[in-house]
DNA sequence: ATTCTAACA
DNA sequence: TGTTAGTA
């Protein structure tokens, strides 16, 4: 399901998304594709579904990719992995509100030894109203 | 033949 | 968003 098995033209048939978005996406901090040794990308079928939920939610928000990129950079990622005090002083992400957490470098917290793609953070837009789950849970159950 | 980055009529 | 240039 997570293995990279398509090329970007692939990708771009599967999702119907043209391969000039598709890296425009990556660009934006919308996706991370799977890298080979000669810098090509590898797409899986979650990359796919993510792709797919991306391109609906432009079209049906009207949205630009930078409205979208702003939304990923809210997610409370400090309160759905939990990292501690010190983490967060050595987390841009936790500074920062510009880009998605997994696209700064974390070389000095309990990031750094974290793939971004396995992580919940990044997984939340995986699908559709994936993030507003996320929320639910971390948020305290709303009685009314 | 395909993909990559960067740049632009 | 499209496309073209010059590579790898």
């Amino acid at each position: 399901m997570d293995k990279p098995k398509y090329t970007i033209s692939v990708a771009a048939e599967l999702s119907g998304i043209s391969i000039h978005t598709l890296r425009m996406y990556e660009r934006e901090g919308l996706i991370i594709p799977f890298k080979k040794e000669s810098n090509q990308r590898r797409y899986s079928d979650r990359d796919i579904d993510r792709i797919r939920c991306i391109r609906e939610t432009i079209n049906e928000h009207k949205l630009g990719l930078e409205a979208i990129r702003r939304v990923l950079s809210l997610i409370p990622c400090w309160a759905i992995i939990k990292c501690t005090e010190k983490d967060r002083e050595n987390c841009q992400a936790f500074v920062s509100y510009s880009k998605p957490c997994w696209v700064f470098e974390h070389k000095n917290n309990t990031c750094r030894d974290r793939d971004c793609r396995e992580c919940e953070v990044y997984q939340s837009f995986m699908h559709c109203g994936s993030i507003k789950d996320k929320l639910k849970e971390l948020l305290p159950p709303n009685k009314g």
